[in-house]
DNA sequence: ATTGACAATGTTACCGGTAACATTAAGAAA
DNA sequence: TTTCTTAATGTTACCGGTAACATTGTCAAT
C-alpha cells in the first residue's frame, strides 16, 4: 500500500540531506562551475556573481564534499597516519603536531595504530588507502612485504617517523636512536658508572629499542671491560613500568654489581625506580637509573630522572612540512630530517 | 612539439596508478557490477565466477575506493574524532579505544584536536564535515552556534564523551564529572581533612573541570564551615604541572590553613607535590594531596597519588560501539552510557 | 564595420563506484 | 511444449564534484 519511494521526478529527489553545489548553483542563478570557481579560484569570478554566490554558500549552509571532489582532481586531502600506539604518551604530541600543522593547510589525519605489530600494519594499510590518502606517515620502521608492495603502488609520498631508517622508504624525520642510545651509554660511563645494564620491553617489539640497545652494546664493547647486559622483559608483562621492575630485579639477579640501568624508556626507568625504593635501594647511589623519552613528569615529579630528551611535537611538525611539499610535487631538498635528541642529566644516574 | 597528453584513446588513458574496478573486471571477463557484487555480497555470484574476480583482485592489487563508493552509498567509513588535545594522555587511550573498535567494523578514524577552543571547534568541525563522516564523537561539551548549525544539518551520530551532559546533542559515553569531583570532596572529608581546596588549570578552559569543582563546592557548601576555596592559575602559566605547584602556593598564601588540596588533574596535584617538597612540606602530614585521572604513573612512581580512577579505554570502546550501532540505523537502548569512575586511596591523601 | 583578444560564464564528459532495473539461462510446474 | 520462477549477470543512470573545451559579450585596434 505504501509507496515506495517519492518518483524520481526532477524536482523533488532530495533523497539526502546535504546541501549541493548544484542547490547553491540555481540559488545564486549561475552554474555549478560558477560556484565551483569562486570556492577554488576567486579571482577568475566577477565580483558581483562572487558575492551572489558567497551570499547563497552562507545562507545554504554550503559544505563542499571533498571526497566527491577527490575523484576528479586526484586529491583526497586526507593524510594517513600509522602509529605505534598513543597510549604511554610517546607518539601523542607527534600526531598532535601533525594533525594541527596538517590542518592549517586544509588536509585532515586519518588516524591508526598498529599496537608494534608488522602483521597488523599490512592489514590497517590496505584499509587506509580505501580512502586514497595524499600522503602517509608512519612510526613503524620494520614492514611486511606486503605492506611495502602496497605503499609502493599507492605511490604518495611516505614519511618515516621517530627515527632515521638507513634505507627509509621515502623520506624521514627522526634521530638516530643507534646514536641516543651511544650517547647516554657514554654520559653514564663518563659519570662513574662502571657496570650499566640496558633493560627494554617484550623482546623484539620494536625496531627503535633494538638500535637504542646497540647504540648501548656498542659503547659498552668499546669501553668496558665487560659484555653489554641486555634486559628484556618476559612475554607475559605487559606493563611498560612493571616491565622496569622486573628488569631491575632480573639484572640484580644476574648480576649483582649492576650499578645503573639505562631503560629503554621513561616509563620503564619509573618502574624500575619504584622497584628500587621497595628494596630500600637508593637511586642513584646503589642504582643508577637513567630513562628515555622525557616526558612531562620526568624533571617535574620529584623523580629528576636522568634522561634523553626527544623533540616529540617538532617530529610531527616537521613531518607535516614535509608531507605537504612532497604532495604539492615540490622536492624538498632534504628527504631525512634530523630533529637530535639531548641527554638530559638530573639526579636519578 | 611535446604532445600535450596522450589522446584520449579508449584503451590507454591511466593517467593514475590505481587499478579500478574495471581492470579488474577485464581481466575476470566479467562486468563492473559483478565484481563490486563478489566484494559486497559474494554469495550473489557463482562459485566459479567468484574465484575467477577474486584471483583477478589479488593479482593485480585492488584496492577499492571508499570514497567513490560512498558517493552512491552515502556511507563514507570515516567516523570523525574532534578531541581537545592528545597531550597529557588523558584521552590518549580513549582514541586508541575509538580507532581499534570502529576498524574492526571497517570504519577509518579522522582525528583533529581543538586545544580546548570552541572557536577552532567550529571551524575545524566543518573542515570535517566536508569528508562527510558517517559519525562523529567529541570530547568537548560546549559548542558555539555554529558548530550546532553544522552538527545539525549534518545529521548524523555524535556522540560527546568524557562526561554526560545535562542536554546532550544526541548520545554520550562518560561520567558524572560533578559526581567524580563530589566523592572525592566527600572522601577528603572523611579522612579527616578539614580546609581543602580545589585546584585547576586556567580558568573556563573545560567545562568538565568546571564541573569537579562545582561538585567539590556543592560538598564543601553543605558539610564544611566556610566558602569553597577555589584556585585557578593565571593565564601565563601553560603547563598544568606548573599549575599545580602555582596553585598550591596560592591556597597557602590565601588560606594558610588549608591541609588538603584537590588537583582538577593528575599532572596538577604532580605539580603540587613537587613544590610541596621543594618547601619541605610533608605528604600528606603537612598538606595533603588529590589528582584526577589516575593516569599510569599515579601508583607506580612512588607517588602514591590519591585520585580519581576514569576509564578513559573503556569510554574509547564504549563510544565505538555505541555509534557503529547508530550508524548502522539501529537504535540503542541507552543513548547515555555512565562508565562511572572509582576513588582510589594511596598515601598522599 | 570587422577582427582579435580577453574576460566571464556555460556545456559536456568523466572520475570510480553502486542502485535499480533489465536481460538471459536453466530448471520446475502446468 | 509452454509458462513461471529463480539464479546469475549485465546495462544504464547517477552520486557531487572538476577538467577541458565551448560560447558569449565587451572593447580596442585595424
Amino acid at each position: 500500500m505504501a509507496t515506495p519511494l517519492s518518483p524520481t521526478t526532477k524536482g523533488a529527489k532530495a533523497r539526502t540531506n546535504w546541501v549541493t553545489m548544484e542547490d547553491v548553483a540555481i540559488r545564486a542563478q549561475v552554474s555549478k562551475i560558477t560556484v565551483s570557481r569562486v570556492l577554488r579560484a576567486p579571482e577568475k569570478v566577477r565580483a558581483e556573481t562572487r558575492e551572489r554566490v558567497l551570499a547563497a554558500v552562507r545562507d545554504l549552509g554550503y559544505v563542499p564534499d571533498d571526497a566527491a571532489g577527490a575523484l576528479t582532481t586526484r586529491s583526497s586531502k586526507i593524510v594517513a597516519a600509522l602509529i605505534s600506539t598513543l597510549e604511554g604518551s610517546t607518539f601523542a604530541s607527534t600526531v598532535d603536531g601533525l594533525s594541527r600543522n596538517l590542518r592549517a593547510a586544509g588536509y585532515q589525519l586519518l588516524l591508526a595504530t598498529t599496537d608494534y605489530s608488522p602483521e597488523r600494519e599490512a592489514e590497517i594499510l590496505s584499509m587506509l588507502l580505501r580512502q586514497r590518502p595524499d600522503g602517509l606517515v608512519m612510526t613503524s620502521s620494520h614492514h611486511t612485504a606486503d605492506a611495502l608492495a602496497l605503499l609502493k603502488r599507492a605511490q604518495i609520498p611516505v614519511v618515516e617517523l621517530w627515527e632515521l631508517p638507513p634505507k627509509p622508504i621515502d623520506s624521514s624525520v627522526g634521530f638516530s636512536n643507534f646514536g641516543a642510545g651511544k650517547a647516554m651509554t657514554g654520559f653514564l660511563l663518563d659519570r662513574g658508572y662502571r657496570r650499566p645494564a640496558f633493560i627494554g620491553p617484550r623482546a623484539g617489539i620494536d625496531g627503535r629499542v633494538k638500535s637504542r640497545s646497540e647504540g648501548y652494546a656498542a659503547v659498552v664493547s668499546e669501553r668496558a671491560a665487560f659484555p653489554p647486559r641486555i634486559i628484556t622483559a618476559p612475554e607475559a608483562v605487559t606493563s611498560l613500568t612493571d616491565g622496569g621492575a622486573s628488569g631491575l630485579v632480573t639484572a640484580l639477579e644476574r648480576w649483582p654489581d649492576t650499578d645503573c640501568v639505562f631503560c629503554s624508556s621513561d616509563s620503564v626507568a619509573l618502574g624500575a625506580i619504584s622497584e628500587a625504593r621497595r628494596r630500600n635501594l637508593r637511586v642513584p647511589e646503589d642504582i643508577a637509573v637513567a630513562g628515555y623519552g622525557d616526558f612531562d613528569l620526568a624533571g617535574n615529579s620529584g623523580l629528576e630522572l636522568t634522561t634523553v630528551r626527544i623533540a616529540g611535537t617538532e617530529i610531527g611538525e616537521r613531518a607535516a612540512e614535509l608531507i605537504l611539499q612532497r604532495m604539492q610535487g615540490e622536492r624538498p631538498q632534504h628527504k631525512s630530517i634530523d630533529v637530535g635528541f639531548e641527554v638530559v642529566p638530573r639526579a636519578s644516574a
